[in-house]
DNA sequence: GGCATAGATGTTATAGTATATCAATTCAAT
DNA sequence: ATTGAATTGATATACTATAACATCTATGCC
């Protein structure tokens, strides 16, 4: 009996971390950008790429080898400058706890997202959930704070890492 | 009509960034550490006494100099061992959105404290509001995640802060 | 066209945050 | 005394992020 039930892919495995669906997540970027009047330049998209492709977050500087990688003479603040552009058009997320990057899984449902961070995998899933976004409204009410911006995130072990970990668990005790 | 009330300190003003508290939270620290045969050692007595008697979280190198200041010769990693071990037994946070570290204002309440950070005066106020916990963990359960640790951060403008604006916002409005 | 403007990027340098590693010390318990 | 565990000292370095200023590019206006 769940009170709360999380709003839409719930029944869909789960598909946070899913690198293949980067064309979606590129073609939804071009329209955000083209709505907003937002420059959508090269650097920007191909960090946004890069995102979308990995299925956990990367660091700024990973990024940037990436970048060169493609032949790019970049720097740090190409970078940073990229993903400033991406986080406040919502496309992209900064973790905190990991001091890494990863694509919006959620885009167009705004404000509050929150991450668990698998220390295990090192994978992230990014969820909504009302519950959370109601009590942290409700609680910022309370005090009457005023909400810019949110970091919620748990970090622990995600449900196929501790699946793993029992198996071994298992083999060891023996 | 509010489904969710804070715990307890409601109704007092909000003794969150209060320094003169600073001897009640050296007790505490004193007593939890006595009981679990941690030790409380001077390095880590003074990080945590300077950071009670901040009313806003500290970075490390900023702890490092006033320790030197103390007349210790302490390096970058007598920091950061101290934090480490303060934050494990629950006596500290990092704010993860600040890089710095504000001493626990909730001693005893342990579980997923979440913090209202003021962009303008700097202050960070501490809550656990039950509301919020509840939800993270339903959250978690939904997809079978473990949770270990969390950082559960908004940023955005207090109370005061932004009587203040609105203040000085009627008089250039004239 | 010439020019101003705004936005984006290039470039160099540096600031700020955190950890690895190994040596020395302390202190309690055997 | 000796061992071992925990703590701290000390040196070096890695990692993360931004400041500051130059250049480029596209657009709009005269």
């Amino acid at each position: 009996m769940n009170a709360q039930r999380t709003s839409d892919a719930d029944e869909t495995p789960d598909p946070c971390c899913a690198p293949e669906r980067a064309p979606e997540g590129m073609a939804h970027a071009e329209r955000i950008c083209r709505e907003r009047d937002a420059q959508f330049t090269p650097v920007r998209r191909r960090v946004l790429e890069l995102m979308l492709e990995s299925d956990r977050p990367i660091g700024a500087y990973a990024l940037l080898d990436r970048l060169r990688a493609d032949g790019l003479k970049a720097q740090p603040p190409t970078v940073y400058r990229a993903l400033e552009f991406l986080i406040e058009q919502g496309l992209a997320h900064k973790i905190q706890m990991l001091n890494a990057y990863a694509a919006c899984r959620r885009p167009g449902s705004r404000h509050a997202p929150h991450f668990m961070i698998c220390t295990e995998c090192h994978r992230v899933h990014e969820a909504v959930y009302p519950g959370i976004v109601d009590a942290l409204d409700q609680a910022a009410k309370d005090v009457g704070f005023v909400t810019r911006k949110t970091a919620l995130e748990l970090a622990g072990i995600c449900t196929s890492c501790s699946a793993k970990d029992t198996e071994r668990g298992a083999e060891s005790d023996k």
